[in-house]
DNA sequence: GATGAATGAGTCTTCATTCAT
DNA sequence: AATGAATGAAGACTCATTCAT
């Protein structure tokens, strides 16, 4: 047991380091003797956790995605009506982009460039699944309009990528007023009430 | 001793050769003899053309770049009206990334990942002044809503860079209608009229 | 991370491997997979114990100077009067040329050429302080022609440069009646006495 | 003839080059490229006066050790005593190392590294054979100490090598007077004369 | 389980040399 | 004769991975 707690220090220090180093460096230039390094381990021993390197960041890709899922749904029900639970994910996932920034980071890098095998990396929406249902009872109950789901993300998740990236190179930061603001922003470039308002 | 820029086709070859093999592999999995394989010619030869590496992504990186931006303001006025000039510029940089999809993925990598040196990366937003402008016009004008140029540009233009990286990997492929759908909802969440009717 | 000192063994093997090929081939010539080989040790592996290959000649030279100056004022004490003790450091410089060539050549080889940084190189003169500081007594006590100490190196210890040449290249080897009357030669050019006389 | 005067011109330029270059880097890092630069030459262009990159060298060599010669011997005449004779061979040699630096260096960088195939550098002493003569006459008319010729030439001639280093490296520079005394003390060290009267 | 040491495969880069013009 | 362009071969160095202890 106590061998268990031991190895889950060390699995997370791996873990740990390799986020920290992916961010900042980028995959090919965060060497496995640099990550074991900053996890106070000899390189050899991060072979005991994983099986190589690909395996290692496929792994922590999908820690990290799934700690992404739980925060998104956090406090989400759904028998929430359709704009009350789209504001709780959207504001959910805001969170997690602002404030857990260097997971998020992570999964950009990753979901970005050729670094997951096509395999581990999920199609792009799939992990979002009940925030896709959501969007399409809010389409039958016809409070969210008729658009491709991609588009839907597009307008209203995806900006929230751009202002990790801004945040993350410190070139700006949002505020609670402007975040909310953007939600209002993000509602209405779905909503379908906006949609007929402004024909 | 310098670099050569005769032989223009050779230059070509080994820039395309390169945005392709970026484009598909990252940065560091794209070798100098990967590169040079696909240009057809011997791996040294790149080194006739470009200092070295780091050299060749910064040139490629610059000449995508200004093909961007010459993109970007294609048929645009400063004397046109707000709505109309934005209209213009949205669709000539939607034109690029759903378009010129490998060049735009190009610029995509290169702002993303630290490939780039940060002093050949331009600051985040300001290759588009003369978009940055027209907004401000439009937000003195009292057409566009008081809001940071991030802001802006996250709800209006990042959007475009989910459809890119959609089309890329075949995952979704946007119609021209959605396009022009899209479009008004990239005007709406900017608009301070719809902004006044919504409230 | 640091280089490794244990294995000495291997150290050892190094150092030799790269006084034996610098010697014969130069230090340009001499490429750290060659060094490898003749010490039956993977390139790779070399990198363990220095950190570049300017790092292993400035280490391998540094060694063999320190060689060099253990061996050079062996039996001497400073009490000694000062022909003798000019006698016994000068055969213990001869022994050295003569016996250890291999090291004594290498020595050569990096005070002749820009192989060695010139922060590592030891002012030319300044590791035979004890000689020097020999010599200038000699002076004061009227024993040693005064002139510059530049001087009184090239008339004695030079020309054991020369020797050690040509034995190393088969071309002449002192006899050791020969070397006693070099001794000579060398003690009359710098005594006082012999100055006095011919004159 | 216009021609070959203009050969020449280029020819001397590449040597020039070749032996500044040598001098202050070393053969290695003497490249082809370097010498064409600082000849003002197109670096094919080398390749119409020299077979290669080592018959550069070694027709470099071979000049200058021919203008060594001349010099050496400059208003030597076999005729003359042996005393005055070597004091005339003695000071050219002094001259030529001490104002002919740059070549002088050149020879030595040469004659100490394993740069010149050994078919082309001569036997040491070979190139010195008027001085061999005249002291194998010395030795038969009794004023010159029976020694090897390699041990004359060690404790005469080599110590000049020291004194041209020192100041090539600024180290130390031997005045007139000094030089003057140092060619009594090489006198003396070979001398019969002196050899009789110290013992 | 943990690690220090070792290495094969691969990367960027340089350079002497050739060749078409 | 002269050269700009091209390249094959080689060198320093790195890194993911393995293995004996």
């Amino acid at each position: 047991m106590a061998t268990i707690s031991k190895n889950k220090i060390k699995h997370e220090a791996l873990v740990k380091a390799t986020i920290n180093l992916v961010n900042n460096n980028g995959f090919r230039a965060t060497t496995m003797s640099k990550i074991a390094e900053e996890a106070n381990v000899a390189t050899a021993t991060i072979y005991l956790y994983f099986k190589n390197k690909q395996d290692l960041i496929n792994k922590v890709y999908n820690e990290v995605k799934s700690e992404f899922n739980e925060y998104a749904f956090k406090d989400y029900d759904e028998l929430l009506p359709v704009e009350e639970g789209f504001e709780i994910i959207w504001k959910n996932i805001a969170d997690f982009y602002l404030n857990e920034t260097e997971h998020a980071m992570f999964i950009s890098q990753c979901d970005n460039t050729p670094v997951i095998d096509d395999s581990t990396r999920q199609g792009e929406l799939s992990h979002l699944q009940a925030l896709l249902d959501l969007w399409e009872r809010g389409q039958k109950e016809g409070g969210i309009k008729q658009m491709s789901p991609y588009l839907l993300y597009a307008c209203t998740i995806y900006p929230l990528v751009f202002l990790m990236n801004m945040k993350k190179h410190n070139v700006f930061q949002i505020s609670p007023d402007q975040l909310e603001d953007l939600y209002q922003s993000a509602w209405n470039s779905i909503s379908a009430r906006s949609f007929f308002l402004l024909k």
